[in-house]
DNA sequence: CTGTTAGCGCGTTCAG
DNA sequence: CTGAACGCGCTAACAG
């Protein structure tokens, strides 16, 4: 408090200040500031203690227009609510982090005439590059090829070949969960999962199938297709418990059905893990931590895929042109009580 | 396609070279890209078509560094993972983005250190305002009162009394939800909370209590603290069960809590909402409407906190000097199956 | 109605 | 080692 007042200079203080009150050229000042070599250690001296005193800081708008480079990346993501942006945007918000450049949020909503506008002002405010987060892992429109700068589709890929996305692989990541449970001597394995319209749902379920015919198992039931939901886990549990008494494993397209096949399981009073093995998807900690057994889940590793994200940005930046296609990121399973038996 | 080969001006196109291909001054080209009156008509279209043509856009450093304002504004979050800060975010960038300006996201991680150079980070871009975001109601240390741009304090308040602050009225939700139970007939009701560290906790305890006392009924029960957990939520409800069998209503301090009373409601043979009524707190979708019955609870109305914090920033760059103090936000409920009986 | 000039805040030559 | 001069891309005065 105090100097509260001293805010003559609202809007931030120049270099000229600074040279002002140092006592020396506007030249000399930058160079100080910068700690470049050329320049007395006492008139260093003299020129901190100025910047000090009226708290300079240099401006971005001005370094950017003489750079040519803002040292920003866009952000356009296509529905902030949804909960697999998160760990993507604080992975590539870490990853710019520590290279120094700052992110420019924009959230189109879903709305493809809000993101042409959001592009607009992207490409406006000169940002170095753009990370293009969708909701989904559905490939989505090109945002276009003859853009001025450098561009990456994370999660959902671009329908464009000549654009660079990054993208879990959940085909990899359906059989590694049904591997997960048959090597803990399940043979009478049922999957159950989201809606169909969705390729992670197709997805997961073909690297289901494939995990079972590589052990050489036939699957207990076709994969039960229905809705994300704890509800839909209850009710499909429910119904091939019925039909099939000797399933041993639930293979889950999502942490909330796999909660519903947990509940269901109570109701039918088979125990898990010892008698039934369940695995979820997506490692949604609130679900799996708190459930009766905890549950084992698939890890897309979100906050990996935004790190890779701003990683190829940076090369983009750096010169080296962004590659074709699609990355595709292995995901990883997350042991809890729902497989392994505690002791 | 086919003109991407076109992009020799890989940074952005120039004023310069809109004017040059139209064959008017730069002035000229301003004025008509800006939309002034004082230009022919013609001309207009000439200058426009060769914007088109070269794809140009103004450049926002530019822009900036001669109106001395950025349209930018910083979201400093402390915990960008937290599941609060989410709605909070998009309140403020829906509130930002229909005023044109821009978003500069920072996520300090929990860090003090990061924090601060964060915010040197922010008023060396020039932002226009600032929101800091905390992840808990517990008042955090200001940025400080001396800094050339309005801050607003959203979510978790600033320790400052000068500092603007909005945060949701935890007192009030914690009443609100206790007379909601009541006005469903209940009159013996208990209250499972998390961690008496958290304001959180403690507020919506004593709201809970002021609205038991204004409707002349005695606690069952001492407020019950634990953790924000769904295990939590379960041994508690066993513990109160065991110990008081009347009790007919549950307010809970969050949804996990509120889930796992009533997975032990299940156990106990006790039905929701016919005997006992449960009501959860933060209305975070995933838990309150998965569970069986649904779940009612108080919805802290996060994404309207953003909004306004956003409209506050507005007005302080508009002049309006930003008062001190902090405003609280009414929370509102969200009745759902588990106190509202369907018939 | 159009073009010329100056300057926003800064970094970077190039003489002194 | 220091300072004067120029330019980044753009807009606001003024002249023409």
């Amino acid at each position: 408090m105090g100097n509260s007042a001293r805010a003559g200079q609202p809007r931030g203080a120049t270099l000229g200040d600074v040279a002002r009150l140092a006592g020396v050229s506007m030249a000399t000042a930058s160079k100080a500031v910068n700690g470049r070599a050329e320049v007395a250690a006492t008139t260093r001296q003299r020129v901190m203690a100025a910047v000090e005193e009226i708290g300079f800081t240099p401006s971005s708008s001005a370094q950017s227009l003489i750079a040519g480079r803002t040292s920003t990346v866009g952000l356009l993501t296509c529905d902030l609510e949804g909960r697999f942006v998160l760990p993507i945007l604080t992975g590539a918000e870490d990853a710019f982090d520590s290279g120094q450049v700052s992110v420019l949020l924009c959230d189109a909503r879903g709305d493809s005439i809000r993101a042409t506008y959001h592009l607009n002002t992207l490409l406006s405010r000169r940002v170095d590059g753009i990370i293009v987060v969708g909701s989904s892992t559905d490939p989505r429109p090109t945002l276009g090829r003859d853009l001025p700068v450098p561009v990456v589709y994370a999660y959902a890929p671009s329908d464009h070949p000549a654009d660079h996305s990054l993208t879990p692989d959940n085909v990899a990541g359906g059989r590694l969960a049904v591997e997960h449970v048959i090597s803990f001597g399940r043979r009478r394995i049922a999957h159950i999962t989201g809606n169909p319209d969705y390729a992670a749902a197709r997805d997961r379920a073909k690297g289901f199938q494939e995990g079972l015919a590589a052990a050489g198992l036939d699957a207990v039931a076709e994969p039960m297709f229905g809705t994300w939901s704890e509800g839909w886990g209850r009710d499909a549990t429910a119904i091939l418990l019925e039909r099939y008494p000797d399933i041993d494993g639930f293979v889950c397209g999502s942490d909330q059905i796999a909660r519903g096949a947990l509940e269901t399981l109570r109701d039918f009073d088979r125990s898990v893990p010892e008698d039934v093995s369940v695995i979820g998807y997506d490692n949604w900690e609130v679900l799996t931590t708190n459930s009766r057994p905890e549950l084992t889940s698939i890890d897309c590793r979100l906050q990996e895929l935004g790190r890779r994200s701003a990683q190829r940005i940076f090369e983009a930046i750096d010169g080296e042109p962004l590659s074709g296609g699609t990355e595709y990121l292995a995901p990883r399973v997350v042991m809890r009580g729902s497989t392994v038996i505690s002791r």
